[in-house]
DNA sequence: ATGAAAGCGCTAACAT
DNA sequence: ATGTTAGCGCTTTCAT
């Protein structure tokens, strides 16, 4: 029962009693502690008073007062997610293998939105995240700053950058360095020399899958043109956009910086009459489902982001180190086998 | 500072002192009244007072502690969302709008994963809300049996159901019959009289969906074909295999339950080798915003899942009625003007 | 097996 | 403008 509502039905001087141990202990005619172990199953005392405790308890409509419980105990069992806005929804399954997890292992998900990669606002949202006195903080976000970075370790407080792999902190994330590699090696195994690498951000992500694409472009001895990286929010929008940048074919295949980037690159591909995979061969990154669904016929390095918001909390809660989630090269039709060259 | 990591240190014999609003107190050499006062910006109090408890409540890494406060107010200023699993993620884009409101609102929001359309999880979830104190409840789930609202009308909490139209219950939603008429219409004036539905669900969406179908065939006096009827669960999966069920070509255009059912559909045609739209017109209901990127040629009856989010929690705070959000009209390419008969 | 009582950290009347 | 104080509802020692 709300204040108000027990205020109101107070003023109009009808009898009631808010469901709390206390009133539950007189109703039952025993202590506040008794009432206390009864609701939290103990099992030191008697069985049938228990039972007829949480009888009472229920007839009262009670339900416990976290705040009170949190207080008393100095315990919250609680994880607090924050989000930042992002143009793709990878976010998604992430978030839904945290709760999953999260419930299994009797915690609370408390999810904070920090909006749009805005410092002052991230900063306060941490703070916020911090009055909960959460067992930790799980990060899906991608910029993280000294300032948030100071706040967090006074506070003493455990986090994770998810989905983010930044040396200099505590993450759960795939490898981008390795996935930018795999996703290029791949082309040049099937013959492509001149590669493109089309849609990646100029954060830690972007710039990690890029040294993973010039790797593995160095190693098996092939030049790279400058010309042939191009910059992006991995949306679909840019997608389509970026494909003016690659329409003069100076690439035979390109590493998409995300799904949507390979959906969007197809689109204006094909709108502009192009015949793929044997005008352009596209490998992209991500793998997310909704686009698994939509765009099927598109080769991806996968990642399983379901499974990272599982190992996520696994990895705060145990305070395990740094970890990497996996990535799976998922083959399909859109990348074209080259005669090799000489 | 957690507990444990206190305790060590005071075993440790080290100085410590813990950053509670006492604290800060004692080392301003004011009453805990005024430093709470001073931390909430509260105005009746000197500036430099306030200023200096504080630079004194950053220096020893203060953070309020939300159990206390929320105890002690009697106020949490949260509100409890409830989300089930389903098929398509039509949920993402709602709780952004839902996390929007609420943070420009002053609200927190804390999210509750009541999995799998489990009727006994559901009901653990909602009592876990409902101990949280929440301002109110928005749940974002299928299902809603008398177990739980018995539950949540005897705490008299207040909730909402969101994109679930259920006149029993307050809700913020779509209206799936006019949706589902508003589909059919659009296809019958453009001449098409053998029209099927695809796609829908068995329960109170699907239900109404087929109803609003069923209303605009009738009153345009076209007889229906209960053949013409197909159920799935919102998925792609399931548009690719209820193309099966109109492969006899016994209707000329169908309303498709959702996007991804549109999607399927369009694949599974395509596929088999048909033009679209030529061979079979396709109008879609849903519009989520990753459909309408990937899938750009299907028209659609598109719902604002983000504004949906954001009238959500107007709707709840505000303890306003029932909502109908509009839906929107896209004309796309994906249905066919056929020559109207006799 | 149960009770008494001391807080948890904060807020908000009331007092000065 | 600031201090005093009585709780909020619960958990948890310590008694019995």
């Amino acid at each position: 029962m709300r204040k108000d509502d027990y205020n109101k039905r107070k003023r109009l001087g009808m009898k009631v009693t808010k469901p709390t141990i206390k009133n539950i202990a007189r109703a039952a005619g025993v202590s506040t502690a008794t009432v206390s172990r009864a609701l939290a199953y103990k099992n030191n005392l008697k069985p049938a008073t228990a039972k007829r405790i949480r009888q009472i308890a229920q007839e009262m409509g009670y339900h416990k007062n976290v705040a009170a419980s949190q207080l008393a105990s100095n315990m919250t069992n609680t994880i607090a997610v924050i989000i930042n806005y992002t143009q793709t929804d990878f976010w998604i399954g992430i978030l839904n293998g945290i709760l999953h997890r999260a419930r299994e292992l009797n915690h609370q998900v408390i999810t904070f939105y920090a909006g749009d990669n805005d410092s002052r606002r991230l900063t306060q949202t941490v703070n916020e995240a911090l009055e909960h006195q959460a067992n930790g903080i799980l990060m899906i976000s991608g910029k993280m700053e000294q300032e948030q970075v100071n706040i967090l370790s006074t506070a003493h407080m455990p986090y994770r950058l998810i989905s983010i792999y930044n040396p200099e902190h505590r993450y759960v994330s795939s490898n981008n360095v390795e996935i930018g590699e795999q996703a290029t090696n791949y082309l040049i195994k099937r013959g492509h020399r001149r590669i493109g690498l089309v849609g990646i951000d100029h954060y830690l992500t972007g710039q990690q899958r890029l040294f993973g694409y010039q790797r593995a472009m160095t190693e098996a001895g092939l030049p790279i043109n400058p010309q042939w990286i191009h910059y992006g929010d991995y949306s679909y929008q840019d997608g389509k956009k970026l494909f003016s940048a690659i329409q003069d074919g100076s690439v035979t295949a390109v590493v998409a910086g995300s799904d949507m980037i390979g959906a969007g690159l197809i689109k204006a591909a094909t709108q502009s009459g192009w015949r793929l995979p044997e005008q352009l061969s596209i490998i992209s990154i991500d793998g997310s489902d909704i686009c698994e669904l939509t765009t099927p016929e598109l080769t991806t390095v996968s990642q399983d982001f379901y499974q990272m918001g599982l190992t996520s909390v696994d990895n705060l809660l145990q305070d395990q180190p740094a970890t990497f989630i996996p990535t799976t090269l998922i083959e399909r039709d859109s990348v074209q086998t080259l005669p090799t060259e000489k």
